[in-house]
DNA sequence: TTCCGACAGTGGGGTCGCAAT
DNA sequence: ATTGCGACCCCACTATCGGAA
């Protein structure tokens, strides 16, 4: 198959708007693959390169954004030679491969067509923008295949991705589902979580519900069969090499074969209390001296649900269930704190589950996961039968500045600077940036409004005269290199505009770490 | 007919590893 | 030695479609 025809179906695809005609066209082209090519046609079409992320950026990929290069006439790459390409552009490596990157993509661009080349830009960039992505080629694959969407979901979320299921399936039909089961050793997409406003919120919406320790680290998957251990991450990285500590842990455990999901910490070596994520995720990426940064930060897993254990699928179980096998493999450290609450209609049920809200944040951990007691594992879904609630906090700040929006946010000012007000009381200090919570009207008002009050244009960022209030809510306070204050805010998102209010009456920075 | 679950899009800060300067 | 880029860890929120209620 040409790359052409691929380019061709994902530009259709942008084109519609509706989601159900989305699936037709891409299931159409699905059924039109051989299958060799189709994980690679599928690949493409969900928004990713087979290779994964490969060492391309959008610095690199701006020197050859359509039109800068001349593109040629005809179609004449393949699926199979593009894929080839990728492979080499993979693996460079070494002095002078930032060049050499850019010298193939270049090269690739060349002998792509503008239709083409649109489209290897943002398989490279990772933004295909076409309203699909992995669930919707998913429905594409179940149309083409003609096997129910769920089963076809399931299968994917227990391999830990669709084009190897959508290869079977395509040539072999529903019967190749079979053959993909939850097995230890082989990674699962983790089950997520929903947001609710409060503990009672999410206790009443539940019903019978367990109320667990939300850990502020990263999410690990652990596998064990004998003495082999895996440690991955919840996109589904391997990062066994890299957590020696968490191996011996696995090791531990009273049972041969098992999979373990939950979060690792650390602990502060002065206080003793949980250390800051920074630290954590630190530890987690470092690759090198492993044992040095083991030993100057250990990690502690800290595990809330078993998949699998001595050969048996837990997935399916009900929570509680799941709970009991869990209590039997590991000894209450190695467990999240949890409180159940079997009547959640009773107010002193809630009222427990606020004190261990209370009691959680208190030891200094992030907030508190609320879990419906008879809900399965449901791999890869944000669920509702899994509510995370955390503390909000809340500021006024100033608009220093702003963005100019990209994609749907095009025409507008976007992501904008937020000032606290310095605490000498002249001018006001940079702590972060923020284009979350905007609805499309206030992207329109702030847009006019910023406009008004701009003193400065780069093409891409507005200074502005700073007299524009927002409330900005946000998750607590991040030590910052790149800000003056040494701080800048987690999570930032705007809750409204403040015309009302005069910038002399924003929030201080020393109101900011005051409130941590 | 209305409601709501699931998705995609739009980006935020920090940290590490590696190449370029 | 420092800087810049890319990958990946954490993530919030709104708009939209389409099936459920």
């Amino acid at each position: 198959m040409l790359l052409a025809r691929v380019a061709e179906v994902s530009r259709a695809v942008a084109a519609v708007p509706a989601r159900s005609r989305k699936i037709a066209l891409l299931a159409e082209l699905f059924a039109e693959a051989t299958p060799e090519e189709s994980p690679l046609v599928i690949a493409y079409l969900s928004g990713r390169l087979p290779q994964g992320r490969i060492g391309v950026g959008w610095s690199t990929l701006k020197e050859v954004v359509p039109p800068a290069v001349p593109p040629a006439a005809a179609p004449a790459l393949t699926l199979a030679g593009v894929d080839a390409a990728m492979d080499e552009l993979a693996a460079v490596a070494g002095p002078g491969s930032q060049a050499e990157r850019t010298r193939r993509v270049r090269e690739l661009c060349a002998a792509a067509t503008t239709e083409e080349q649109e489209l290897l830009v943002r398989l490279l960039s990772g933004e295909v923008r076409q309203g699909a992505l992995d669930a919707v080629a998913l429905e594409g694959v179940a149309k083409a295949a003609a096997v129910p969407a769920t089963e076809l979901r399931r299968a994917v979320m227990l391999e830990g991705a669709l084009p190897p299921v959508a290869r079977a399936v395509l040539a072999d039909g529903r019967a190749a589902l079979d053959r993909f089961t939850l097995r230890v050793g082989r990674p699962v997409q983790p089950m997520l979580a929903h947001t609710a406003a409060s503990v009672v919120e999410a206790v009443e919406a539940l019903g019978p519900c367990v109320v667990e320790e939300k850990l502020d680290g990263i999410r690990v998957q652990v596998h064990r069969e004998g003495e082999d251990v895996w440690v991955h991450t919840r996109s589904l990285d391997d990062v066994t090499a890299r957590l020696p500590e968490v191996v011996a842990a696995a090791r531990e455990v009273p049972s041969e074969s098992f999979i373990l999901d939950g979060e690792l910490i650390a602990l502060d070596p002065g206080s003793g209390r949980p250390a800051a994520f920074q630290f954590i995720a630190g530890r987690v990426g470092s690759r090198a001296d492993v044992l040095g940064a083991q030993a100057a930060l250990p990690l502690i897993p800290v595990f809330f649900d078993v998949l699998a254990a001595d050969g048996e699928a837990l997935v399916d179980r009900p929570g509680r269930e799941r709970n009991a096998v869990l209590v039997r493999l590991l000894p209450e450290e190695r467990r999240v704190r949890r409180l159940e609450i079997t009547a959640p209609e009773d107010p002193a049920g809630r009222e427990a589950a606020e004190r261990f809200f209370a009691d959680t944040l208190a030891r200094g951990h992030e907030g508190v996961l609320v879990k419906a007691l008879d809900a399965p594992y449901v791999a890869g879904r944000r669920g509702r039968t899994w509510l995370k609630v955390k503390p909000v906090h809340t500021v006024d700040l100033v608009v220093l500045a702003a963005e100019r929006g990209s994609g749907r946010r095009t025409g507008y000012l976007s992501n904008l600077h937020l000032g606290a007000r310095a605490a000498d009381g002249g001018g006001f200090v940079m702590v972060g940036k923020t284009f979350k919570g905007l609805t499309d009207a206030m992207l329109r008002w702030q847009t006019d409004r910023l406009a008004e009050l701009a003193v400065e244009d780069d093409g891409s960022t507005v200074r502005v005269r700073p007299e524009l209030v927002v409330e900005i809510a946000y998750d607590g306070l991040q030590r910052s290199t790149r800000y003056p204050a040494g701080i800048t805010l987690r999570f930032a998102r705007v809750l409204r505009h403040r015309p009302d209010k005069p910038a002399a009456e924003a929030d201080t920075v020393d109101t900011l770490l005051g409130e941590g």
